[in-house]
DNA sequence: CCGTAAGTCTTACAACGTAAGGTACGACTT
DNA sequence: AAGTCGTACCTTACGTTGTAAGACTTACGG
């Protein structure tokens, strides 16, 4: 009854499915409408097939979230290990920071990789080998072992680029309605608002327009390195 | 046709449900089967009620979600309010730590509140006034509110007592597993192995099972926060 | 030409969140 | 006493999700 072999009109040379095709397809919706957008039903139709066709290629959509997580370390392994800056002695902090800041990056394109990648329970190979890497720059700048254990704990999640609020606060009051909110908080909270008054008065652009995120995490990041490299001094 | 007006056979006296009732059901069925237990039906059933019912005192899942997560930031801020310690001068660490290290035994008797109250996008009140009063009792440390600001966002989620892999790691290799793995892993990871295999040798009992979660919770706080106490000296 | 295996599709189902509307009942009017 | 109304709860139903079971299609080696 069929007037051609392929059911699909037009479109000829079918491309097959495959496990990386449906990781990249996935991310790529990932990027686009965030994770809860990634439905196997769009994976598939994004890939010119029906939903059940991807089960051939991935075991359940848990495998497709272990993938694309991989897949973003992934990223941040090639960009990572691009870097090239001595490592011993002194140097390992200008190293590790380095290293930091450009898996930030990668991150920054993926704002749902590290939602996601928090609710990962297996450990992947990509992240081992990003760790790895950084206890071999710690190595290198003459921690022992038990400190970069501990320091691998002390970065928690800052160690793979992000800690946390990496999302986009959404929808933040602006002008006068920053400016009544303000007021009702006065009275429950007077340090916050005390504390937010200040900062917006020495950045006057930004009325309660959020902070730089980055010089933030540089913050914190900078602050938990020094006090580690003073633990090292002091052995 | 009914041989009764209550549709229920047997239970008389029918408890009304209410907005308070609704959350601490769903506070204990999470805590039994974790956050993806949770469903309205479930909810519902535990309540001797239909899912539908509980919309009259719940506007939709994710207001029971937020529901939740303020329930137990109060439950935090509860315990932490009944803490009394000085907080003047040097004294704000001892203060402040106490008061993290409070939240956190709270939240260990909640595993799924930390993941919770990440994807909660609005800031809830209790939350709020957390943060407020660690303001406060850095203000009494003699912090100016820019050195807060900084210092909140470097505590990051640690502020409200967890930082990361709060979760129990499942299924870890014991015994001879885990012997073959390691060697299996040691060619390709050869710093990570090594690393824990010097700090399985410091602590024989635990053969890959995992660290001591409360000592590294408290190394990377109290590194933190010795970096801020010498930021506050130098100015 | 016919199997056989790999790859894709069809159909179906249970579980989910929730929209729409119905039912019970106490409180208040008249 | 009879009617009205608001509050609280239930019934039914719909669309969306992940995925189990099995039928179909295609490529290829005998």
């Amino acid at each position: 009854m069929r007037v051609a072999t392929q059911a699909r009109p037009g479109t000829e040379p079918r491309v097959p499915l495959s496990r990386e095709r449906v990781l990249t397809a996935a991310v790529a919706l990932a990027d686009e409408g965030g994770v809860e957008s990634l439905t196997m039903r769009r994976l598939a139709d994004r890939l010119g097939a029906e939903a059940m066709s991807l089960y051939y290629h991935v075991a359940k959509k848990e495998d497709v979230l272990d993938g694309i997580a991989e897949v973003v370390v992934d990223e941040i392994n090639e960009t990572v290990e691009r870097i090239d800056v001595p490592s011993h002695g002194a140097d390992w902090k200008k190293a590790v920071r380095q290293r930091i800041l450009a898996a930030r990056e990668v991150l920054l394109r993926h704002p749902w990789a590290p939602r996601v990648l928090e609710s990962r329970t297996n450990t992947s190979p990509a992240v081992l080998r990003y760790h790895d890497s950084l206890v071999g720059l710690m190595r290198d700048g003459g921690f022992s072992y038990d400190q970069i254990h501990h320091a691998l704990h002390a970065l928690g999640s800052r160690a793979l680029g992000f800690s946390q609020e990496l999302f986009d606060p959404g929808g933040a009051p602006t002008g006068d309605e920053a400016a009544g909110l303000m007021a009702q908080l006065a009275e429950r909270f007077p340090h916050l608002v005390g504390m937010l008054a200040e900062v917006a008065h020495d950045d006057p652009d930004s009325t309660l327009g959020w902070c730089d995120d980055q010089t933030e995490f540089e913050f914190g990041l900078d602050l938990i390195l020094d006090g580690l490299d003073r633990l090292r001094d002091h052995t």
